[in-house]
DNA sequence: ATGAAAGCGCTAACAA
DNA sequence: TTGTTAGCGCTTTCAT
């Protein structure tokens, strides 16, 4: 291997040089830098981040924390994330706790002291188990937590697009099949539909319980789905809404004439199924990107520049794609008697 | 942060002793080891990645360099690798090209001296740039490279049993859409579709050329596979056959009625598409865990030990999963003029 | 079985 | 502008 060394020695200068000369390059002679970054250049010479990690207590790498990385919402999350830092030069350690709270400590404690900071996406450990962090900079994504930034699509706004959208449709009875039960998300579209309930006084909403936010769960929620008389049904994710599709189908409803189904995050699988998913769309690759950004500036930050504020979260906007999956209601809401077909 | 020497000073023993409880167990005293053990715990102490890769010259890391992460066969992929590599201890820096041969070679360059071994999957890169690696341990995924192990899924029999399957549905010109030009996977299929060809002398092939494996590389060649007067076509992944499915039916044709289409790697997305895909199964995460086993036992080979042969990849049995996008050649051929309908 | 000491490759005071 | 020096936290000889 290469090291620092050897460059100075090629040029003959001291390695303090060569350090400086390729970490900061105003401080040194432009006419030495020349040089050294030749002999770098030729000697094939690459930086050990171990060593200068250890060594400035900085490892120009960022972490990654995801529940699974198979599910395209956050694969689209860290592609965002990855074009950013690419851009500032940092590395990105990406990590799957795959859904399960236990791991996602461990991997959790791990990146932190590895990193310089980390992306928490979608956390399913409590808040507790969530010291291991310490103070290092964190930017948790669709989660809030005290003293970290963070960054998240506006849910509220979305279950109030889909209730209007199908309320609209003349859905009066709609049900929503819920993500993992410690999904921050979760929460807050429950609220949501909580407000929408009272704006709408006629709307009835039937709130289903944990599922897992997979293709499964969605398979799994579909006989609690058709039982709850529900019309319409908002599902956690696309994948939930896919299975549930599927499933219901084999039971022998139509969607969207019998049931009219909605997905959450609009991720590229929507617009490959068919009936197509309506489904609430927020830029995912921009939740990465904000993400980034923020951590980045953090890290970045003097040591006597004041900690960023953090006063709620960053909220990415976000917009209901009207497909195939929901339809008018028909025929059985169409008279004040037509409930009555279901028993 | 919590250092050996904290340890060592609770437990009243050198950082020596802490070191040696910590990562060598039998050569420290039973009784020395278990206060060495509790006091880590009670202070929470972590080793320093860094700090110890540094010394020992190992950092207990691998690294994992896809093309895509949004691509569920390598979200697949990944899985099987991290699986493996949790359970000895071992963390994974996952990194994504961006289907760039720059960036590959240049994030290749990274992992390699900021991990123990690499897994490379999928390479889009020339084999000099691949260089870079060095003499440090690398296994490849569907792909071949001197001096480096290999585990790939067996598209030879894949093609092979496509392609019977689609003679035998009475399809004798048979389109197939190809991939990345870098691509080994790709080669590997033509070659097994021309020696298919030596088989049957009545099948006629015809190579479309390179396109995205993308949803939008199926869009874009879906003109061409349509002029190609083929009734069944062949597609370098999924994705692909997803995009060539919905662009044809919007063109007006049916599948499979009019064209039979067969998607490679069977991802979950073929299972979700309407019509199902027929689709070349290979079991993807026992590619992670293969290709995650290969390397680690490399990294654990005694330095006496002998070099892994690495006599060709280590096969994954490929399987053709029957779904809906294939039928039986109807009509046009029925009679010896039925080719006439296409001019 | 344990400890003292050297140093992995690098950066950041401090000097010159 | 450049060089000298002192470590970052850890592992590993070599003594004891």
């Amino acid at each position: 291997v290469v090291t620092i060394r050897d460059v100075a020695g090629a040029v003959g200068v001291s390695i303090t040089t060569v350090s400086r000369a390729l970490t900061d390059p105003d401080k040194v002679a432009p006419e030495t830098r020349a040089r050294v970054a030749a002999a770098a250049e030729a000697l094939g010479y690459t930086a050990n981040r171990a060593a200068s990690g250890l060594r400035a207590g900085r490892t120009n790498t960022i972490g990654l924390l995801v529940p699974d990385l198979s599910n395209p919402y956050f694969a689209a999350v860290a592609m965002g994330i990855a074009e950013r830092a690419r851009a500032h030069g940092v590395a990105v350690f990406v990590t799957d706790s795959q859904e399960d709270p236990q791991v996602e400590v461990e991997l959790l404690r791990g990146l932190v002291q590895q990193t310089d900071g980390v992306v928490l996406c979608s956390p399913r450990a409590t808040v507790e188990d969530r010291a291991v962090i310490g103070a290092k900079p964190l930017v948790v994504v669709n989660h809030e937590l005290p003293g970290a930034q963070s960054v998240a699509v506006d849910d509220l706004a979305g279950v109030a697009l889909t209730v209007d959208h199908l309320y609209s449709l003349g859905h009066r009875r709609i049900a929503y099949v819920g993500g993992p039960a410690r999904s921050w998300s979760d929460t807050r579209r429950r609220s949501a539909l909580a407000t929408a309930r009272t704006r709408l006084p006629r709307l009835e909403v039937v709130e289903l319980g944990a599922h897992a936010p997979t293709v499964d769960g969605g398979n799994t929620a579909a006989g609690v789905v058709v039982a709850s008389g529900a019309t319409a049904v908002i599902t956690f994710n696309d994948l939930v809404a896919v299975g549930l599709v599927r499933r219901v189908q084999r039971l022998g409803l139509r969607v969207p004439h019998d049931l009219s189904v909605v997905g959450f995050d609009d991720t590229f699988l929507a617009d490959l199924v068919t009936p197509a998913l309506t489904s609430v769309h927020g830029d995912l690759s921009e939740i990465g990107r904000r993400a980034a950004d923020l951590l980045l500036a953090d890290l970045r930050r003097p040591r006597d520049a004041p900690e960023p504020t953090g006063r709620g979260p960053v909220l990415i906007p976000a917009q209901l794609v009207v497909r195939e999956s929901t339809a008018p209601l028909l025929l059985r809401t169409a008279g004040p008697t037509g409930s009555g077909l279901r028993s």
